[in-house]
Order: C-alpha cells, then sequence, then structure tokens
DNA sequence: ACCATTCTTGACATGATTGTCAATCATGAC
DNA sequence: GTCATGATTGACAATCATGTCAAGAATGGT
C-alpha cells in the first residue's frame, strides 16, 4: 500500500452508526459524519462514495449486533421467560442514551424520502431474521401449536416490538414500554 | 372584508393533509404545497405563517376523521367484532393510496426533526384518545377486569397499531397486516 | 369614483447540502 | 533518495428550501 488511509475503518463505521442512529439517514449529513468522525467530508466520499453507501455498513454493524443481542435474550428454556428477557433488551436498547435514540430499523422504515431499494431490503432482512428468532424459541416452548400458528404469531410479536419504538418516539418512558410488553406477554401467553 | 383571500381555506387544508399525508411533514415543502393547491407560496406564508401552521391545521383535520372512523369501527356490541372492525378500519386506511400514504400519526412521530412542542403534543394526543376509545371498547365487554387492567390493555392494542403502521411501510401488504391483526386479536381475546 | 385594506406575485437574500475536482501531501516500494 | 500511488484538503458549482419584502392588483365601503 501506497497512499494510507488515515482512518480506521471500523472506527469510522461506528461513530457513523452513532450518528446515523441519533439522527437518521435522512437528516444526518456528509458535515456531521465528518465532525463526529474526524474525517474530512471529501475523504468520506473518496472512501465510500456517498452516505447511503456509509449508512449501509452502519446499519449492518448495527443489525449484527441487534440480531446477536436479540438471539441471546431469546436464549431461555422457558418462553415467556425469553421473551420478556427479549423485550426487557429491545427497550433498554430504543431508550439508552440521552436524549434516547429509539430504534434505528424502525426509524429508517418511516423515512420516506429513502426509495433505495438497498436500504429498504435490509430493513425487511432484519424483520424477516427477528421473525425467525422469535418463530424458533416460539416453537421450542410446549407446543400445541401449528407451524403455521407459530409464524404468525411470530410477526405479531415483531409488530408489537415495531409498535414499542414508535410509542417511544411519541414520549412514553422505558417504564411505560415494559409495562406494555409485559401486559402483552401475559395476554398472549396466557398470563 | 377588503383584500379578499383568492381561495378557499378548506380546501387548501385538505390539500395540504393529502401532501402531508403522502410525503410527511419534513420533506413536503411550502413549493409541494403551492403546486399541489394552486396558491403560490407568498400568499400561503401570508395565511398560515410558515408550513408548520399548515401541518398543524392539516393535522387536525386527519386526526379528527381519523378519531370518529376509530369511534364509529369500534361501536359494536361485541368486543372482538369491534376490534375487528376498528383494525380493518386502520388497515384500510393506511394502505389505500398509489403508493400507500401509511399512517401520518406515526409517521411524525418518527420524524426526528421535528422538535416542536406542539406537533408532539399533537401525536400524543391521538395516542391518548385513541386509547380511551379503545379503553371504553374493552370495559364495554364481558367485564371480568379490573379498570387498571383494562387501561393496560388498551394501550397494548394501541401500541400494536403503531406496529402495522411500521409493518405497512416496511413493505408488508394489506392481506399480511389483516393477518396479523386478526392473529393478535384472537391471541388477546381468546380465539 | 376614490381609497384603504388586504391579498397576490415574483424577486431576493440566506443558508444548507450534495457531489466534484485539482492541487497538495505522505508513504511505502524500489 | 526518488517516485508512483492514493489519501487529503479546501474550494467550487449546483440545488433546493426557507422566509421576507416591495410593488402591484383587486375589492368593498364611502
Amino acid at each position: 500500500m501506497v497512499g494510507v488511509r488515515q482512518f480506521n475503518e471500523d472506527e469510522v463505521i461506528a461513530t457513523a452508526l452513532d450518528v446515523f442512529w441519533r439522527k437518521g439517514l435522512h437528516d444526518a449529513t456528509m458535515q456531521d459524519l465528518a465532525a463526529a468522525t474526524g474525517v474530512q467530508r471529501g475523504s468520506l466520499y473518496n472512501a465510500y462514495g456517498d452516505k447511503e453507501a456509509i449508512f449501509l455498513r452502519a446499519f449492518d454493524q448495527y443489525t449484527g449486533q441487534f440480531l446477536e443481542a436479540a438471539g441471546h435474550a431469546l436464549a431461555h428454556a422457558d418462553t415467556t421467560t425469553a421473551l420478556r428477557n427479549f423485550f426487557d433488551m429491545i427497550i433498554v436498547n430504543m431508550t439508552d442514551g440521552s436524549p434516547a435514540r429509539g430504534c434505528l430499523t424502525t426509524r429508517t422504515a418511516l423515512d420516506a424520502a429513502i426509495s433505495s431499494t438497498e436500504v429498504r431490503q435490509r430493513v425487511q432482512d432484519v424483520l424477516d431474521r427477528l421473525e425467525q428468532l422469535i418463530g424458533k424459541t416460539l416453537s421450542a416452548g410446549p407446543g400445541r401449536r401449528r407451524a403455521a400458528d407459530t409464524n404468525r404469531l411470530a410477526r405479531v410479536f415483531v409488530t408489537f416490538t415495531r409498535g414499542l419504538a414508535v410509542m417511544e418516539r411519541a414520549g412514553y418512558s422505558r417504564k411505560q414500554l415494559k409495562e406494555s410488553a409485559a401486559t402483552f406477554v401475559d395476554a398472549v401467553m396466557g398470563a
């Protein structure tokens, strides 16, 4: 190598993720990314092409972390406990920081200005994979459910997590979100 | 009156609502509003002050329609039927148009760039009132629930409607959303 | 008819953001 | 040490959006 990149790519992407998480793909500017990473705008363009390319990398990092944490939380023998762990995890995830950063996936899904197929695809991928994780947990439980019913129920759980993300944005506190999640789990799994 | 306004305010607000619904508060520009309404940008500024003022009027019109439709759908003797009607209504509401417009309340809640207290307050108001409507329906049913439990459950329903709105944005079809809603109602109310 | 009032219109100033580019700089290979 | 390579930098052009304003137009009251 001759012309050597002056910055650590992983660090830059991690920092970019933080910026995107706080501001969203649309509202985060290259200026913001440059300021946060300490890398000049021009260098970012040179290294990645455009903002969306940076976002895709950051988002991949995010979903990797998120799905791993989800899998971890769901890894409990008792299905109901697993689900409670899971909801605890995602609620902490979205109410963390000050001000809270919310859920990046949900924010991205709602960003109307994003027509990019790539981005949309990634959002669908996360939701899909999350549905599969939850489905696995549900079917591992005391099973008197048909496979199709399990799948449908898994999607209901995913949908509810999205609802929590919106409620967080609307101003509900971590405590309120946890209460709703608990009520939901009890109602669905049978209190 | 001497200098007479050249446009019908109700029509302008209705058209503005359509624009905001399709593009969101942030992405809809005064240019868009001017083009859609046929009223010059300058006239809009003169009449309303700024974009947010127009949005607030349009949003009030929207929530009025929405809550009325919700109340109507929920007005059924059988609680489960009422809830199914309600979900049918909101799903049609958010998947209507081509491309579908989604849920304006949810989009607005997620719009990070909006720090305006006024707008945030309206979003909370809609969700609050919706929660009350659903709470009334739940408590009207065969009641062996404590009031606190009813309130909690009503919020779970509201949260789920928000989840549906996100799923719609993520690309799920009307049919898929209806299936999820049906599964949800069955699971919570006891299939 | 006249006039005061208010709306309308197009132009303007401003600021933000994107993306490009040529000049410069640093470095590792030889 | 020289040099080719590729990163860095700051400037630049092009859009796009907001909000303001002065001049012009239309109208109802007198």
